[in-house]
DNA sequence: GATGATTTGTGCGTATGTATG
DNA sequence: GCATACATACGCACAAATCAT
């Protein structure tokens, strides 16, 4: 028989990075605060050694930033990181939509159709967490239908940075909405089969997204 | 008087960290080779400490890869992922191109034509090495101007992980004029302030730059 | 600017897991 | 299966740098 290999804890190094990140995520750590190697490692009954592998891969990520004393503190990024951010997903994602306009087989589509269909689901019932849950997803599956593993990497890399402003991102009665008439344009032209055209919705779509998170930054005076 | 600081002497494990990324550019340790914190700790005369938090971030950056078993190889890129992560830089960077033919001053032009300059006398004296620099900067200085941060990051990263087949990539007889050639058109598209046509030259210029790449590592069968 | 308290940087021992014979 | 060698994961102690008083 070939049996299946037990489940084996990941090491805590791992452990660790993947929940300080959930916590930034989450904003129990806010942009801004400092972190303390001692802090965490004795929150989580280890030593400091885990605990500083997970940071060194967290800053490296960008999560973290560390300055000249070598000091922790979370990322905090400003309007114009933002904008550069953007800037990066919408030439990733673009290329990538495009590319699925091409690549994608019938039942890939018959995802992305299934995925706006629990989108408008969780839109009716007025669901926070699951909208941006599925509007995330149908991002992640184009890219998965690209087919080029290396854009997922990055992608997830950039968005993690701005997650946090995630919740904003649908504030207002009709983002959900908007966002939505977004996905099936861009949904639409992938069912074409014409990626110039994907590339264009997707395209104009992020840049809305990224207009109306500006103003809601701005409206809270959080990040200048 | 406003002293600047004296020189620092960086961390073991930042140091550690570009020493061991330097020789995977140059070919010391090279893809599939396996490398053992204890051996590096050795030869450096420090600890395993530093040496793992140098890992880490390696490994986040792709350039070490961690098998199930803990075990630490030099990232070994498959043609497939040669593809991908050219794929990903001409999505950068066609945006990186678009924008500097928006932005540039006339003082970033003039750079670009040095460096245009300086290329060809490069190729005039046969000096690989130097070729490689200057056609590296000429594309740096673009992502520069572009005025997005975080694509240089992005950018770089990529580059890194192809970095040891820099010399590959202007073996044969033409190729140096032909880059060169290619370049020349971007800069062209810059200066006639035309956003398309930079980023349409750009992409085509990396297009063929990575199918004679293809071709060259297919023809020493060196990954599959 | 000296002193004690924090915090990060580094060295090292040990436990655990894996390969080999 | 067992013994041995070796590699990594983790804990811990001390040194060096920084901060507060």
């Amino acid at each position: 028989m070939n049996q299946k290999p037990l489940e084996k804890a990941l090491p805590f190094y791992l452990q660790i990075q993947q929940t300080i990140k959930e916590r930034i995520w989450h904003g129990e750590y806010k942009p801004g605060d400092r972190l303390y190697e001692a802090q965490l490692a004795k929150q989580f009954s280890i030593s400091r050694s885990p605990v500083r592998e997970a940071i060194r891969t967290l800053i490296n990520e960008g999560l973290l930033i560390m300055d000249e004393k070598s000091q922790i503190t979370v990322y905090k990024p400003v309007l114009k990181d933002v904008k550069d951010i953007y800037g990066c997903r919408i030439a990733l994602e673009s290329a990538a939509v495009a590319l699925a306009a091409q690549r994608a087989t019938e039942s890939q589509i018959a995802e992305l159709e299934r995925i706006l269909a629990e989108t408008e689901t969780s839109i009716e019932k007025n669901d926070k967490e699951e909208i941006v849950k599925w509007n995330t997803k149908f991002h992640e599956q184009i890219i998965l239908i690209s087919g080029n593993v290396r854009l997922k990497k990055l992608v997830d890399e950039l968005h993690s940075l701005t997650y946090y402003y995630r919740l904003l991102n649908i504030e207002g009665n009709e983002r959900g909405r908007i966002i939505l008439k977004g996905h099936k344009d861009i949904f639409k032209a992938i069912k074409e089969r014409d990626p110039e055209k994907a590339s264009e919705s997707l395209k104009e779509h992020k840049q809305m997204d990224l207009k109306n998170l500006i103003e809601l930054i701005d409206g809270k005076g959080e990040i200048r």
